[in-house]
DNA sequence: TTTTCATCTTGATATTGTCAAGATCAACGA
DNA sequence: TCGTTGATCTTGACAATATCAAGATGAAAA
């Protein structure tokens, strides 16, 4: 209750005015999408007139950006809470469901980290560094989810090529690309998840064949080709 | 010259507003986005006033469907000029490139085709049909698209079964899926792919192992697992 | 107690989508 | 030829928005 949206003593100072601003617009993302979020409506909601947020995020920009902050936190979360699984294989899959789980969970908060929305709003691109005025904190989150990425895919492959001749960073930009391009598919209804026939809990089905194709194709190739074998 | 800009007699009545609002705001997604679209500026550059715009297009929606239309068609050109390959591997690594390409090449009218402006603009989701206020062209147009993909698939995998089990539908979905998540990662500069290893004209060296990996998976499986054979 | 300064309010401006009412003009019928 | 009609375009307005400037408030420091 006596959260970020609290008052402290009278109406005139707020007293946590930038936590509740993020807490409130992160919440109004989740319900309407990042397109409609207003800062109007974000002070309104916490009973601020229009031009408080001004003193703690001087553009809707910086707003932005601190929204990406804490949604890189909480997509970092999800993404961690599978990195126990010893198998490198098994990993990479989890890490390919949690990924899509958390996509399809927090529309809002996944599109705001990997949409356009940030891009076009100024914000880093995590290999794209050139000292401007990123955030250095959304900066390093975004990166060390990739290399959480990479790493598993390089110990799954053990220094051997994939089928079709792909290296390490070959496959991990594919499997990021797959889970990256299948949840936008999901996410925009360009395609229909809410099939009867899903998997374990209401997991999109065909999602799990793209999942386990990649797994296959890391797999197999140990067999077929090694850097240090064949031509 | 005397193209959809172009106004007939007086300085009253445009003549072809329509068109010109099209072919403009068209040519102005791909230069500033299609977020910084604004009837507004589409109207000033035709040379008319604000308000015109509104006898043609009742909403920025239908001017924007109308743009998704047009989108679609250059879209569906760009992939049908690989259609005539007649292996059907060949012709898919094709049709991922072509895919590409084009986003690379058109990145508003791609964003504005694929992307969230649309589905949150109220769009026609290809396969969530609901009779509502859709446009019928760009549907038809779309699913056509789609269609291109899946029986090119079928025709590669020829009955089988892909590695890791994968059907028709979720070898299509893994396609589909990892060239619009490159495209996008690529847009969205979340990967850098000016690097100067490319392959031919240009071309994203990562998307090549990518398109390769696929086409492997695919070609490998015959060898491997058919429905009929093994359980 | 007085001062200082971050914080919040009030008020204003420019941009945008949308609507309503009037102006213009080409086509059509008498 | 001349008046009518209807589509097309203009003018003017309104509400919502981001942003800026100036003033009010009050807690902490001096």
């Amino acid at each position: 209750m006596a959260s970020s949206q609290s008052r402290k003593r009278g109406t005139y100072h707020h007293g946590n005015l930038r936590e509740a601003l993020i807490d409130t617009a992160f919440a109004m993302i989740e319900e309407d999408g990042v397109e409609s979020l207003t800062i109007r409506r974000v002070a309104e909601r916490i009973g601020v007139t229009h031009a408080a947020p001004s003193h703690h995020f001087a553009d809707k920009n910086e707003l932005m950006l601190a929204l990406a902050t804490e949604g890189f936190a909480r997509f970092r979360t999800a993404l961690g809470s599978v990195m126990h699984i010893s198998n490198p294989l098994e990993r990479l899959s989890a890490m390919g469901r949690a990924y899509v789980r958390f996509a399809l969970d927090h529309p809002g908060a996944y599109r705001l980290i990997m949409g356009p929305a940030l891009s076009r709003i100024q914000i880093p691109a995590p290999h794209a560094v050139e000292s401007g005025s990123l955030d250095h904190r959304t900066l390093a989150a975004s990166e060390g989810t990739f290399d959480m990425l990479e790493s598993t895919v390089a110990e799954a492959m053990q220094g051997h090529t994939a089928i079709g001749g792909a290296g390490v960073s070959g496959v991990a930009f594919l499997a990021w690309s797959a889970m990256h391009g299948a949840a936008l598919l999901f996410l925009d209804e360009m395609i229909d998840c809410k099939l009867p026939d899903d998997s374990t809990d209401g997991f999109p089905r065909l999602l799990d064949e793209v999942i386990a194709f990649v797994e296959a194709g890391i797999a197999l190739s140990p067999r077929g080709a090694s850097p240090s074998s064949r031509t």
